[in-house]
DNA sequence: CGATAAAAGATAGTATTAGTCCATAAAAAA
DNA sequence: TTTTTTATGGACTAATACTATCTTTTATCG
């Protein structure tokens, strides 16, 4: 019932890159640093956020990573499913034969739709424009 | 990000005892067949829920559990928390010296904490006083 | 006593998570 | 062109958590 520490490093990790200026790149090595996230754990992370469109990546000397849209633009959600896949709070709401369906009298299933459906909400909601960007 | 299965065989097996006639009580045996729960799990999750008092347990030829309170005064937070342990979305929100403490412009906490404090708000309101009980 | 039920704890298999290692490719700088 | 710095890709490992089983003991009823 926890998010994945994969997934909290690479929130973090897109949030640094969210306050750098505009055009600005990151490398791995300058993000592991400051964000204190293990060097090879973070370049899996930062390829994975390339591959699903949140990040551009440049190869290179003075290569590195930045958003490939505005800040506002990229949420929580899109992060997470990015690293995990999609979000489910239980087996039931992700799979079709589960065992609410073998049960007619089984109406836990629809609560915990409701739940993933507001808790979902709250991550679109949530994105990364609201980081002060670093000066020059 | 999911519950996990212990926890959703909880209140599966919670919502089916919740359904008897009051003072029957549901063996191990009859819970693991009606409900499709492995026995020798399911054993271990009724005598937890014991331990933590959610059940009453009978020893002895006609043995088994019944709830030790109201259905409508068990909550599905009740039962998770007594299985998994205190629900937390998010390792920054569990322990205190996280990563956000690190970081003075890590403002990603506080939205963790706002959506577990929902989250589990909606987890105490749901109780088990809404399923409809096996008549005899 | 004999049958049946829960209690308790050890064990085991599997899956997931978290993280590492290394060889390769690209691009800029020297 | 060679060196340096960076990302890419994939295999690999370690640790942990999850799911489940097995076994022995204890309790209760008939």
């Amino acid at each position: 019932m926890r998010l994945s520490r994969k997934s909290d490093y690479a929130l973090r990790a897109v949030r640094h890159l969210s306050t750098l200026p505009k055009g600005k790149l990151g490398s791995i090595n300058s993000v592991s640093e400051a964000e204190e996230i293990p060097r090879e754990f973070l370049a899996k992370i930062l390829k994975d956020l390339t591959r699903s469109g949140i990040l551009v990546s440049f190869q290179g000397v003075t290569g590195g990573y930045r958003l490939n849209h505005l800040p506002k633009e990229v949420t929580f959600l899109n992060v997470i499913e990015a690293i995990d896949g999609p979000v489910h709070l239980n087996l039931c709401t992700e799979t079709t034969n589960c065992a609410c369906e073998k049960f007619d009298n089984c109406q836990m299933k629809g609560f915990w739709q409701v739940q993933e459906v507001a808790f979902k909400k709250s991550l679109q909601r949530e994105h990364f424009g609201k980081y002060k960007k670093i000066k020059k």
